[in-house]
DNA sequence: GCAATATAAATTGCACGCAATTTAATAGAA
DNA sequence: TTCTATTAAATTGCGTGCAATTTATATTGC
């Protein structure tokens, strides 16, 4: 029993974990988002789909696939199906088998869903404001935590 | 139909969002604990409820309630208590009501629990290893995200 | 002392995340 | 061509997170 001997050891302090961090700061500010997204009637993650449907409709010719979008959210179909069923439901989003190849599903914004990001900047602002983020703050934290992510998913 | 005006507005670009860096982040390194976690048979919240009653066993007269645990991890009964009855089945924790006051519940470490942090350390230095994580860049960062914790929790 | 209030856990219900499997369709090799 | 391997979604199962409610107990105000 020497307990005592790990007492030295810091690194497994909850408040030195890097990990922990992140975890509660990531919950967080989804905590902050939910009275916006409340009102756009989104999930947290279901808003970031929209976010890179928003941004596929400009940048690219081609309506993403499911498959797309889970390479840049970092999700597989196992989370975005129902996700993406619900949007429908909503009537943000259809989706259509390809007919290239019919193992593909396109997504595609409808008009409700195209609107639906004119009201998202006001809203976002005005959280920004409400949490007293600073830009350079924020720029920093970003690249750092750009720099973790790669790390990390590169293994 | 402006949807070019808001093209230029790159503020929704997802590249731009902490808010996802920060989410993607947030899984990526949990899932590069997985490994780790699986020799451990815990899963990523109930490691960091170990870390916890590792820590109190030692800076604490008293063994925690589920409320103090909470307080430290900022999560509610909701996700606790089955999480907690899931340690209790693996034999790491015991959970006991309160003699003074009926309505808490006390949780103990059992000696497995106890001892299985002595698999910790080495594990979690191999793990940080393996992903070249560089001391300074990891305390940086830790404490923007406390920063910005500290922000979006006093909300 | 006792009704009203407050508090701690537990419960319920829903939406993720993610591993593992299944289904359907395409691509590739012999 | 036909058999095999690969691929994209969907499905299944489990463990969170979290809002909302319920249950049981303790505190309070009168």
């Amino acid at each position: 029993m020497n307990t005592q001997a790990h007492l030295d050891d810091a690194s497994l302090l909850l408040d030195n974990q890097l990990c922990f961090k992140l975890y509660a700061a990531s919950r967080a500010v989804i905590r902050a988002y939910k009275p916006m997204l409340d009102q756009l009637n989104l999930t947290y993650p279901q808003y970031l789909a929209m976010l890179v449907l928003w941004e596929w409709q400009v940048q690219a010719p081609e309506q993403p696939t499911v498959k797309a979008l889970g390479e840049r959210l970092l999700l597989d179909s196992g989370t975005l199906t129902p996700l993406l069923k619900r949007l429908e439901q909503l009537g943000f989003v259809s989706r259509q088998r390809s007919v290239r190849d019919e193992r593909e599903v396109h997504l595609q914004l409808t008009e409700a869903g195209s609107q639906l990001r004119e009201q998202v900047l006001p809203l976002r602002n005005e959280l920004l404001c409400l949490h007293g983020a600073e830009e350079d703050e924020m720029v920093a934290l970003r690249q750092n935590l750009a720099q973790l992510l790669q790390r990390f998913v590169a293994s």
